[in-house]
DNA sequence: CGCGACGTTGAGTTCGGTCAATCAGCGTGG
DNA sequence: CCACGCTGATTGACCGAACTCAACGTCGCG
């Protein structure tokens, strides 16, 4: 029933702001199949271990990949924001080896796998935008590490809002902004590796320190100078390094 | 001066360990162009942010992938052992963001981005063994998430010495069994986002419950079921699910 | 109006960190 | 050969960040 109101366009726009994308390869993803759904909140819409033959597109809400230990606590690893494709491995490792749970109302569309595997046969610039999107994927979870490994936790949560301000683009570096963010505290531990409590009490400092205020799903950033700092935060991780004009194609020119 | 004494084979069997290769592409996995070189330990061969033209293959030794705070604390995101391309995202992903380090004297092979592209362009089912291999190291560095995010200390170290047992190959379910892993107690707390003086004494207490003893670079497992049960070891995630046999082809058959 | 989910706060506990001393091994140079 | 210095392992005493437990507040909703 969705199926006219949701196009893919979001997620063109996430690969081509990694890849450079000739008009015909553009048209090809725009072209791909999709099954639009709306999940309810708190959705295990992908479980652990099952093995799907599509991959899931955000195109509206917010998704979290997590896994959890045997007594049941979640660590939630990465954060799928509305473009984001949140399995697209799944097209080379059909089994999912971590559960994608929905935060809020979320509307996913679903692209066959043999769909994306045609296009992606039939255009390797489109082959390696799949894979480079994975690798930054890859380069945002290695910071997760970082952040939970090494920083205390008011620096996880500095870093985290940092990271989503500059995702959801909301950055104004030169005064305060706003953006929502619909989670509970209790998810924020599940991300950070914290108690909700904590996180309650960190928020309650970073309010204090007059840094940001995250109260009703929407975060107010007061002085995004001093977040940063506290987040130990630089954004070059979240982009291609190359600009998506000079990125090489998969295929090597003949000679 | 290394060059013919190192060739492909054990990158070439991790490759295979996780897709499937014809013939024709397995040799032109071999053929490929390599540079060998031997590499002391403590040094970083890959700096952050540094731009490069070829990928990293491990062939003896031990290699850390690793970030920092501002002020110097090290995080080790990831570990390389022999047969591992430490750095094959590079191919499409030039800029490191993460910086490579030697645990131990390491020879590595360097393979130029330009011949790993031109293998990918030439076989399809090489660009997607390529691409599957960073997707199976993104769901590794996942677990590493959760074991930093998840699990104390005790279950860390366990869970540690469960994932390198398993890529060592060194289990033996019915026995006691032993294997080489070049670390100090320091860098054990880098990957685990301890301190050298607590690994030390969870080292202790591993010891005196009998599940293992780490000394002089050797691991010895006394209880295999035990540490698997102390860590919520599974060993799932470190392979491809599919086994190679049936992996699919990225190219569609045409019809 | 009452329930349930989420947020807030306090008191006491604990896991892991910090600081510091000691020890063992090992390569180097006198 | 042995003294020296360096690196890494070990241990103790103390500290502090984050956890646990528990109570209470607030808000939205049926």
């Amino acid at each position: 029933m969705f199926q006219r109101q949701f196009n893919l366009h979001p997620f063109l726009e996430r690969l081509t702001s990694r890849s450079r994308l000739s008009e015909g390869e553009k048209q090809a993803i725009l072209d791909l199949p999709a099954h639009a759904s709306q999940v309810a909140p708190n959705i295990d819409f992908v479980r652990l271990d099952h093995t799907t033959d599509h991959a899931c597109i955000v195109v509206q809400g917010l998704v979290g990949r997590f896994e959890q230990t045997f007594d049941g606590n979640r660590q939630i690893t990465a954060l799928h924001l509305p473009g984001d494709a949140a399995d697209l491995h799944s097209v080379v490792q059909p089994k999912a080896r971590s559960a994608l749970h929905t935060l809020t109302t979320t509307t996913i569309l679903r692209v066959p796998h043999a769909a994306l595997r045609s296009v992606a046969a039939n255009h390797p610039a489109v082959a390696e935008a799949f894979w480079r999107d994975c690798v930054i994927d890859a380069a945002i979870l290695s910071q997760w590490v970082v952040n939970v490994g090494r920083r205390d936790a008011r620096g996880r949560v500095a870093h985290l809002v940092c990271e989503m301000a500059v995702r959801y683009k909301a950055v104004r570096p030169e005064q305060e902004f706003f953006f929502d963010f619909p989670v509970t505290q209790a998810q924020i531990g599940d991300m950070m590796g914290l108690t909700p409590v904590h996180i309650n009490r960190v928020l309650k400092a970073l309010r204090e320190e007059e840094l940001l205020t995250l109260s009703k799903s929407r975060v107010h950033v007061m002085n995004w100078t001093g977040l940063k700092y506290a987040g130990e935060f630089t954004a070059e991780y979240l982009q291609a390094d190359t600009g998506p004009e000079e990125s090489l194609r998969l295929v090597a020119p003949h000679r």
